[in-house]
RNA sequence: GCGGGCGUGGUGGAACCGGUAGACACGCCGGCCUUAGGAGCCGGUGGCGCAAGCCAUGGGGGUUCGAGUCCCUCCGCCCGCACCA
């Protein structure tokens, strides 16, 4: 007897399906009128070797992807690679070899990887973020959108790492220090290229709505938080004894102005020079500056921990509070942060925390404006952030505050224009330049020539402007492209004059904005697509990937669509219908790392068992959005489940007559695999075709027949009914065991399963004639009973009265009440 | 601190609208087959109890004929954001 072979079953089916091209969607407009249906996982950055968070991603969309087929839609489902980045670069440093050799290997390895586990993916669609035929068109987009004012360069602070020379981003500051060198990380202000978010903040919110339900709740609560929208209004101090200058204010309590007891101003306020210039003690000047300094240095991570003990310094000037008309300290402090509002505030210390803090540790007035319920008149032990009633705020003195002082106060500041309504968002905009080699450069010159044009945009029809060779990747305080002088050297493309190329590349998350958008027309030479073609895909109808881009890939993505949308290229105003954020696979509750020693590779588990054993584990494990825990001896059970179905079903197709699968009247075998086998595709079905993805228990329904199948439990069921359960078995196993479940579906039927249309139960062989009817006494089992499914309560209540258990319970004692649950149960109350 | 999620056998987990708690799998125990087995097959397996039965879904309380599921409360764990004015 044959004994199953995963390698030689895979090979035979992958050969097939790329003969046969089975998995392709021709290009151009989608209209052969099948529904459309667009599965996505987030692209992979290529690092090598495939991981096992890999294996789950493509494994889980890859279900998706064969049922939407088999269900009749037509499925695009690609492919390709994240190119651009750091890893690379930072391999090119180390060895001396090209960024674009490293990446080109690790892609063919990452390729020949996910090619081998068999997952049906439309491979002529391939993309890389890091080839000129992509990034050519990432370049167009930038030009779009510099063109409609939302791509901007200005002089912002940047994270700079002393040690390595480079600027970093965000994501590679740690605790304060740069990723790789370990150096404190310092604030430095270079002129850098940014994308204007912040203009969409408000559609950005708001669009979220219609997400309600299709995404997960809490990557919504987190890009919410992200953008973080606060109403408010902004204030203006005049600042005592200088005539015309004021400073703003934002708080999201206006209500509580004539509690302001004194005023902050962070470190980097702008106006802090000025303000310096006419104090009065050169030391108190002295003092402010090196408070400065010092904050300067401090790490900004650090100086951002609520836990910290606040300090500050007075600044030797006042504000006047514009209500009250009374004079207020400055202080300078690094509580307060420059990129969040004017970068100055008000002090409330009675009604915010920090300013409570702040006032008791430099004893600083408190004055309560807003009433706490329980107040004796006396000072407060700590701030009251509650509800109250407003005291010794003038005009608007006993009005509810918030609820009611907040729009009474902004009506105040309006009428005698000393403030407005504002809102403040957390959100910044999107800093894309990188002073990095491995990127999309950015297709701009700066004008040297007679035309004095400044920033001139290269035009579209010269790009792309292509990544130049350089011999040294080392970033040393500038990009490694200044290095490539020939490069460097050009033209101004509108007075002809010499001109001096941009040396910053783009943030990887430019290419990884818009690489869907390319996947529906990835062959064209035109333009960056042809909208009639996306408008056929878009949106996502399902993205699976992993939570840690719930913020930034998800958000910039949304922005890019809605801005590209504006702008006339494109029909979207959310390009991911539907999200789904798959769990980490843990080994001993840890998440696998290389440095822990505890990662196990799909290679390792492929090589042993087989790449469909491998990806029916994974999905059985537990529910796909949670964390899972890998277990060496529960994937060895997968193998032998995947092996046993693969057996019997060859066994099967040798041994067994090909007789059709009976039909009614059933012998009582054939009856019972038959129930079980029509059980199976409606538990499947429900499980893949509903909200959740409950990919777990489909696996579970398979083995739950498969165990019906065994053939000691056979008895004396006909041929037809086995072969029909095997094969469907086999057919709902396809989607998760590819090769095996194609392989065993072929032998029993000769026909090929995933151009088989997906089962449909027989509603009949659903439904029982009998069921077992459940008896408790004062909602205690007591008994179980077969019962006619069609017999009335009464019926139902007589059969349970007379079962001797039942009898036991109930006698001697009252019958107060029979509960019937037709189907079910019955429950006798008893007293 | 704010927001989100979770807590079920030795383990991963199942249980749709409140209606048989523990599907399926791992592990463990026993058996068959075998020179042997980390192969295959069959059976058992929440706890206590000889049994009838009792106890069990983090703890406590409530609603209900009936609660893992709903409500209140407490405890614990995970994740995200965090001096955002």
């Amino acid at each position: 007897m044959e004994r199953y072979d995963p390698r030689a079953v895979e090979t035979r089916w992958q050969d097939v399906w790329a003969r046969t091209r089975a998995f392709e969607v021709p290009a151009g407009v989608a209209d052969d009128g099948r529904p459309t249906a667009y599965v996505l996982e987030m692209l992979p950055y290529p690092s090598g070797e495939a991981h096992m968070g890999h294996v789950k991603n493509y494994s889980m969309g890859d279900v998706i992807a064969h049922y939407r087929r088999r269900t009749g839609a037509r499925v695009l489902h690609p492919m390709g690679y994240d190119a651009f980045g750091l890893p690379a670069e930072n391999a090119a440093i180390r060895t001396g070899r090209p960024p674009g050799e490293i990446t080109r290997e690790n892609i063919a390895t990452i390729r020949r990887q996910l090619q081998s586990h068999g997952y049906s993916i439309d491979w002529t669609r391939e993309l890389s973020t890091c080839e000129p035929s992509y990034y050519r068109w990432t370049q167009a987009l930038f030009l779009r959108l510099f063109d409609a004012g939302l791509a901007y360069r200005r002089e912002a602070p940047v994270n700079w790492d002393p040690v390595e020379q480079t600027v970093l981003a965000n994501e590679q500051v740690i605790d304060g220090r740069g990723e790789r060198s370990g150096a404190l990380v310092e604030q430095r202000l270079l002129a850098q290229w940014f994308f204007r978010i912040t203009a969409y903040a408000d559609r950005l919110l708001d669009d979220m709505a219609d997400l309600e339900g299709r995404w997960p709740e809490r990557v919504l609560t987190m890009q919410r938080n992200w953008i973080g929208r606060s109403q408010g209004a902004e204030v203006s101090f005049p600042v005592a004894g200088e005539t015309g200058l004021a400073l703003d204010v934002f708080t999201t309590r206006p209500d509580t102005l004539w509690g302001a007891t004194f005023f902050v101003l962070s470190p980097e306020h702008p106006q802090l020079e000025r303000l310096l210039a006419g104090v009065e003690d050169p030391a108190a000047a002295e003092r402010v500056r090196a408070y400065v300094e010092a904050a300067r240095r401090t790490p900004t991570d650090e100086r951002s921990a609520a836990e910290r003990p606040k300090s500050g310094v007075p600044l030797g000037r006042d504000v006047i509070n514009p209500v009250t008309g009374r004079p207020i300290p400055i202080w300078v402090a690094d509580y307060v942060l420059m990129g969040y509002g004017t970068g100055a505030i008000m002090a409330v210390p009675a009604g915010d925390e920090r300013d409570f803090e702040f006032a008791t540790t430099y004893g600083l007035p408190i004055t309560v404006v807003v009433a706490p319920p329980d107040w004796d008149g006396g000072p407060l032990a700590q701030a009251y952030t509650g509800e109250g009633v407003l005291v010794d705020s003038g005009e608007l003195t006993g009005l509810a505050a918030p609820s009611q002082a907040k729009g009474a106060a902004i009506r105040y500041l309006e009428e005698r224009e000393i403030g407005r309504a504002t809102v403040t968002y957390r959100l910044r905009d999107w800093l894309i330049s990188r002073q990095r080699y491995w990127g999309c450069p950015i297709p701009v010159v700066y004008c040297e020539g007679p035309g004095e044009d400044g920033i001139v945009p290269v035009p579209e029809a010269d790009l792309p402007v292509l990544l130049p060779d350089v011999s040294d990747y080392h970033p040393r305080g500038r990009s490694p492209l200044a290095t490539a002088e020939e490069w460097v050297r050009t033209t101004c493309p509108r007075c002809g004059g010499p001109a001096r190329r941009e040396t910053d590349t783009m943030d990887t998350f430019v290419d990884s904005a818009w690489y869907f958008l390319r996947y529906c027309d990835p062959d064209n030479e035109a333009a960056p697509w042809d909208r009639r073609v996306v408008d056929t895909w878009m949106p996502i109808d399902q993205y699976i990937g992993g939570v840690e881009h719930a913020i930034l890939h998800l958000l910039y993505a949304r922005f890019f669509c809605k801005a590209l949308t504006d702008l006339g290229h494109l029909d979207v105003q959310e390009p991911f219908a539907r999200l789904f954020t798959q769990g980490m696979i843990t080994r001993d509750g840890a998440k696998m790392s290389k440095s822990k020693g505890n990662a196990i590779s799909p290679r390792e588990i492929i090589d042993r068992y087989g790449v469909d054993t491998a990806r029916c584990y994974i999905l059985f494990i537990g529910p796909p959005d949670q964390d899972a825990d890998w277990n060496d001896q529960g994937v060895e059970g997968m193998y032998r489940f995947l092996s046993r179905l693969w057996r019997l079903s060859a066994e099967a197709a040798e041994t067994l007559p090909d007789e059709p699968a009976p039909v009614a009247p059933l012998a009582p075998d054939d009856e019972r695999i038959m129930r079980k086998a029509h059980w199976a595709i409606d538990k499947v079905t429900a499980d893949l075709g509903g909200e959740r993805f409950s990919f777990n228990t489909a696996v579970a329904a398979v083995m739950e027949l498969m165990n019906e199948l065994t053939e000691a439990k056979r008895g004396a069921a006909s041929p037809g009914a086995v072969r029909f359960a095997l094969s469907t078995a086999a057919s709902l196993i396809f989607q998760f065991a590819p090769h095996t479940g194609a392989d065993a579906y072929e032998r029993l039927t000769g026909r090929r399963v995933w151009e088989e249309e997906w089962p449909s139960a027989d509603s009949a062989l659903l439904e029982s004639d009998t069921f077992e009817l459940v008896v408790q006494v004062n909602g205690k089992v007591r008994d179980r009973v077969p019962a006619p499914s069609d017999a009335s309560q009464d019926d139902l209540l007589t059969l349970a009265r007379d079962l001797p258990n039942v009898q036991t319970h109930v006698d001697g004692r009252q019958v107060v009440k029979e509960v019937v649950v037709p189907g079910k149960l019955v429950n006798f109350v008893v007293r």
